[in-house]
DNA sequence: TTCTTATTTAAGTAGGTACTTGAATAAGAA
DNA sequence: TTCTTATTCAAGTACCTACTTAAATAAGAA
């Protein structure tokens, strides 16, 4: 007890946790896990990777504790272990930001100019809904709108959009919002919409930010009866 | 923009701090960085590494963003780049504390059993502040407590505990801290204060912890003419 | 200037990581 | 039962990491 050799151990282990982040693939897996659960074939396919490698990252993942699984039929779904692993990976976020330079490039690189972007805050659209004069239009994939999703929200994941224009209401500012401040999903979904003539705006973060704040959520009853976790 | 490469560019350098994490020394490093700012030959014999293997690992931090550096006469000192980096390093330990079982045998093989301590919440002890019936006892290497520690507090390096018993008053209880839970400097002084039929208690966590919740803390005028940063 | 001390750099090695491909399970459908 | 589909396992390869030792800087002291 005490000893050195214990002592590195210790630090061992808590180094094999920030290990299994310290891969790209891990960290956009831990990303779009936050969302929701996937099975690993609609995780290959996010990450655009086999699903043999695909399958040993989420295993990694199980084995540092950040991920967790279950089997439904033929299907394995993929989770986050514990809402400590989406504060870990937002404060890794929040650390690469500060190091400032590096990653602003890359970020700038990825989402581009957000200069003509309209943007509203989770506070800021809290006010709107409360005065009930918005509608709030999820835009990312179908499943992670099902696991879950602001109250009320529409479901029309961003490659539909320009197809089922009719179904957002009209006359009416819409706040589309998507996985969070690096996703593209809402950017693309506001620029179409306001090329339409609509008045369009994206939410700043997205859904993973709303759902640590504490706010109330809904999921969809075909939400693969997964049960709501503890 | 928005193509594959850059999304895989942007958590690839999301990744490579996680990476910076993902190894015990360095993650000791940033441990004891989180006490306050200490030299390339501290550091190495904190960690029982060598110099030269130190020094690698601290460039490492230092281009993950994670560490920075000043020079002083022909020493370097190394710090935690910003409070962010004490966030996610707390964000890891909690998270890999929360994969029950695996850290938890670790813990307790390092610590060994506390049911003999008595401990006092950081809470408990501003109650005790208040009534100004306890004297703090800083446990920690000299260089830490002069970076920074509790207001009030006395320094004694658990070394020095026993040499050093007259120098801390009798008659009132003393409450010890050291680096943080995983650091046995307190355990140790506690005991031995016990044995000497001291009424003694160990604070259950450390100075980093009372920092990040925004207590006020005092600084050494010795301490190495480095100014608090902002 | 030379000497000393703190730190970094360079080069080498053993072991680990991230992919690949192809075969093995495991659950359900026919 | 056999067939199909989703997932995992096994083995191989190119590259990366953590340490070592020995030499190179860089600042200050004599």
């Amino acid at each position: 007890m005490g000893d050195q050799q214990e002592k590195d151990a210790l630090f061992d282990a808590l180094a094999e946790a920030a290990k299994a982040l310290g891969n790209g693939r891990r960290a956009q897996l831990i990303d779009i896990l936050g969302q929701g659960e996937r099975s690993v074939d609609e995780l290959a396919a996010e990450i655009h990777q086999s699903m043999a490698n695909t399958s040993q990252h989420l295993q990694r993942l199980l084995r540092a504790g950040l991920a967790c699984s279950r089997r439904s039929g033929t299907r394995i779904y993929y989770s986050l272990a514990s809402p400590a692993v989406e504060r870990l990976w937002r404060a890794l976020r929040e650390t690469a930001e500060a190091h400032s330079g590096e990653l602003g490039d890359l970020v700038r690189a990825y989402v581009g100019d957000r200069a003509d972007l309209s943007m509203i805050t989770r506070d800021e659209l809290l006010v709107r809904l409360r005065q009930g004069d918005v509608v709030v239009l999820d835009v990312r994939p179908q499943p992670e709108y099902e696991a879950g999703h602001i109250p009320g929200a529409l479901s029309v994941p961003f490659s539909d959009v320009k197809s089922r224009l009719r179904e957002v209401p009209q006359g009416t500012e819409i706040v589309a919002y998507c996985r969070g401040p690096y996703c593209l999903y809402a950017d693309e979904a506001v620029r179409l919409l306001t090329d339409e003539g609509r008045l369009a705006t994206r939410l700043e973060e997205g859904f993973p930010e709303w759902k640590a704040t504490g706010l109330p959520i809904e999921q969809s009853a075909t939400a693969r009866n997964s049960p709501p976790r503890p």
